[in-house]
DNA sequence: AGCATAAATAATAA
DNA sequence: TTATTATTTATGCT
């Protein structure tokens, strides 16, 4: 088993319908269905602002408290230097199932119904102060209960030759959305990591999309 | 098993050419030990690890406290939710001339000399406590005082086109939660996929979050 | 000294 | 949830 990188995905196929190819489907869903999504509302849709009410409650539950959790939560995981993603990998290791970078972000944006955030609380909770101990046992042990090897530093930036952007933007230029077989087939070419490829394709599209507001990618 | 895991950056100053190297621990001998590099070196070089050294100096500044202040000064920065662009901008503003992003970064890492890092902490002490105040009167006191437009909204994630946005915003306001008849419709007028407005739509009304707090779909 | 942009983190469409 | 965009941070450079 490969371990996936985290944040920074592996490639994947590139999203259909997008890039060069044409196909401006129109097609109509077959479900005649109500068409709903009728997800239960989340906490930050149900908890008001700061002043907080009385009693928010839903189903039994202390909006309010939660709120203010999440608040806390956020800060003290960035005192203690951790990412999103980190926490969601200590969490899958140490605690049940899995949790997600975007799980930890929901979380924290209270993006999720007070049913879940209720379930998750108790869990972060623990797991926070735990960290937060081993943290004052020093920064090894923490990094240790974290699960992030000590040393691990930024990668370093990469500088691309004149004749490597040359070839990069002529197929850039081709396709702003090559697939992950491209990518590889590119990196190979320019005798570059795979992976820095994919990011500079990732900035170039961010460049372009902030330079011109023309978004050259959709297809409609 | 992942390891792997994202830089543990924020917080704990990088070892900075320590570890490998032999102990740098020759800052009162006389004894001509290169650091590294001709440049002067960066109070992150001469500064050691968390244990402090009963008086770090360099050319009578106390390196120790200024690594506690940049320290601090992160800490502060993102209790108050700000990005270092914000306060380079900030001060760039308010105090005389330019802060660059980068050189907040370079200050919080202590990527710089200590005389610069001497002449900078003063300036970001006065303005952080000015903006803290700030912040204790009002959130809207506090982006007034950063210069961030208080009515701003966080930018969209687009896989649509402005254009595209614009239509489907307008039709979300006149009715949160069309029929499939209507999805259809507007999938059909914005030429997109109807799964694709459909889930436009869920995702909508799931991230309603901050900017309104009136449910406008009506949960029993 | 600080711009340009690579790398990394957070948020969100699917 | 995963895959990809949006945003922020960090750094190579002249």
């Amino acid at each position: 088993a490969t371990p996936v990188s985290p944040q920074v995905q592996p490639i994947q196929p590139a999203p259909a319908g997008v890039g060069t190819s044409p196909a401006p489907v129109a097609k109509v869903s077959p479900s005649p269905v109500p068409i709903a999504c009728s997800e239960p509302p989340t906490v930050s849709q149900l908890v008001s602002k700061p002043p907080a009410p009385p009693s928010a409650e839903e189903d039994g539950i202390n909006l309010e408290e939660i709120r203010e959790f999440a608040k806390n939560f956020k800060l003290r995981r960035l005192s203690l230097g951790l990412t999103q993603t980190q926490v969601g990998q200590a969490l899958t290791a140490t605690e049940g199932p899995a949790y997600s970078q975007s799980a930890i972000c929901r979380f924290e944006k209270l993006d999720i119904t007070p049913k879940s955030a209720q379930k998750l609380k108790p869990v972060l909770e623990k797991w926070l102060r735990e960290a937060e101990q081993r943290q004052r046992e020093g920064q090894q042990h923490l990094l240790e209960f974290v699960g992030g090897e000590p040393g691990k530093k930024r990668k370093r930036r990469t500088s691309f030759t004149p004749q490597a952007l040359e070839a990069l933007n002529a197929h850039f230029e081709r396709n702003a959305l090559p697939t992950g077989a491209e990518i590889t087939r590119i990196a190979q070419e320019l005798r570059y990591e795979r992976e820095v490829v994919r990011v500079w394709f990732c900035n170039r599209r961010q460049t372009l999309k902030n330079t011109s507001k023309l978004n050259v990618f959709h297809v409609p």
